[in-house]
DNA sequence: TTGTTGACTCTGA
DNA sequence: CTCAGAGCCAACA
């Protein structure tokens, strides 16, 4: 708890991911402002990461609830099964509750 | 160094 | 309710 100086928000936005739990969705501009710095700065850290990486990038989608239809391919689709799958819900234009499912950091 | 781009958010109509 | 435009910060060439 002394060492902390040298790191981008990029790795705070990752060790911020990291603490959500199973079953719980943040918005970009939440974590933007655990780490100071705007939604876009955390989209575009999250699009700098690896394919496979410690940091449940699912559970990060927009204010509106919705997944970003980040790119062609499927990570879209993917992402949302992955949350289904932890046990969030979609109503029917493919929104999540956050009022249910928004996670909130200590 | 500057300029461009990006998984966003906000306000107005 | 939806659609469109502008603004913000950080990394890369």
């Amino acid at each position: 708890m002394t060492e902390e100086k040298t790191e981008s928000p990029y790795q705070r936005i990752y060790t911020l991911v990291k603490q959500i739990p199973p079953g719980y969705v943040c918005s970009y501009g939440c974590l933007g402002q655990k780490v100071g710095c705007t939604a876009r700065t955390v989209g575009f850290a999250l699009s700098a990461l690896p394919a496979r990486n410690d940091v449940p990038w699912q559970r990060i989608v927009n204010s509106k609830g919705m997944i970003s239809p980040r790119a062609d391919g499927g990570s879209n689709l993917l992402q949302r099964d992955l949350l289904e799958i932890e046990g969030v819900c979609f109503d029917g234009t493919n929104r999540i509750d956050l009022n249910a499912h928004g996670w909130s950091f200590p």
